[in-house]
DNA sequence: TTGACGTGAGAACGGTCGTTCTCTAGGTTA
DNA sequence: TAACCTAGAGAACGACCGTTCTCACGTCAA
């Protein structure tokens, strides 16, 4: 028992540092520009055990969406609970927004560049995707309705998020970010006074 | 002059019909999936002339991403053009973002997707992407300045419609065209009132 | 010590694809 | 009719890359 946990662990260190080196390259240089080698240089671990921990690439390409998707959300969940009161919360999504696109090799939101590079033919990529995205509309509205907010709300300011990532990309810029802050105040001010106003807070979006 | 005229038509129906295969299938199945000889198969233009035309394979995809940047913009244009209501111009920009997201075969934006699969490697298709987004982002301030609204709007709507192609594309709905239009009309009502209220309308944004 | 096993380095294989080359046919002019 | 230009079909070339195989080495059990 002693032994094969140590051959265990040997295994799940090389499958991090294979993931690691993935998610540098793929994210930097997009999937198909990297190939297994690029890998197997990067993070030191050989071809024979890279092919024994993910059968092909097409593997390698899904768990590097999968764990990347884990850390994202965590990141953000994080950043968004050191704030209480339940609107400042919903704005903190969009200052995280803007901490990570004015990180250095920020490259626009890898699920969006997975999507456009592989969509069309691979369902697996595809899946990821749409599950990433899905997942961070669902916390988003949670957020939402936390505070007590139409959830008609969450379709817009996920809106909002969605352009800022692709536009913070493409222009290589944090300022999306900060205009999509902005947008987000209005929304959440307008959805106030609806809630107010006279529609239930909750109801159907 | 008369023979060199024929021929000069014949290469450019060739190149049309080059581009009209290219634009389908790069589209609908992404740039590095599709080959010369697909390109060559769809649009009966044989190999030789296609390298007459397009010297490199990033020439003809850089054709591609120019020829449907005239068309999408021309076709926005005309949509927008029925309406005279300055404000009604703008809400149409989202009306027609429905119209194409519901259209058979619709993939989200070539432009985004383009740069998710080349932007990394291709210096050619990011500068493509960066002068569409850029002229449609003009068109959008032009028609928010022709409503006298403050140029701040511009950014945010932008922001929406991205968003909106975005998350069209990956979840094959045209649902999103919807919700970015009622999040556009208020942020519209919104400028109408900053407008009203102090702030100069065409200022900084 | 010996023999089976697992591993790493890297060669090798097979398929794909961008690009070029060959060969043949047709059409035009002297 | 002969020379010449052009074009099309498709073979061929060369590079790349995912995947597998070879081989030599070190390790551990008996």
């Amino acid at each position: 028992m002693d032994r094969t946990t140590a051959r265990d662990q040997a295994l799940a260190l090389a499958r991090e540092q294979a993931l690691d080196a993935a998610e540098e390259l793929f994210y930097g240089r997009g999937v198909q520009s990297v190939g297994m080698d690029d890998i197997r240089g990067a993070s030191g671990v050989s071809l024979k055990r890279l092919y024994q921990l993910f059968p092909a690439k097409d593997r390698l390409v899904e768990a590097y969406l999968e764990r990347r998707d884990l850390r994202w959300r965590g990141r953000l969940a994080e950043h968004v609970d050191r704030h209480e009161q339940p609107e400042e919360r919903i704005l903190a999504v969009f200052e995280w927004l803007g901490l990570w696109f004015a990180e250095p090799g920020f490259r626009g939101c890898a699920w969006i560049n997975a999507y456009g590079e592989l969509g069309p033919t691979s369902p697996g990529v595809t899946d990821r995707v749409t599950a990433h995205k899905e997942a961070f509309r669902d916390y988003l509205d949670g957020l939402v309705s936390d505070a007590g907010l139409p959830s008609v709300l969450t379709g817009r300011l996920f809106l909002l998020a969605e352009g800022a990532m692709v536009t913070a990309g493409i222009t290589r810029s944090a300022e999306p970010a900060g205009q999509a802050a902005d947008a987000a105040r209005v929304l959440l001010a307008a959805g106030r006074r609806d809630a107010a106003g006279g529609a239930r807070p909750g109801g159907q979006g």
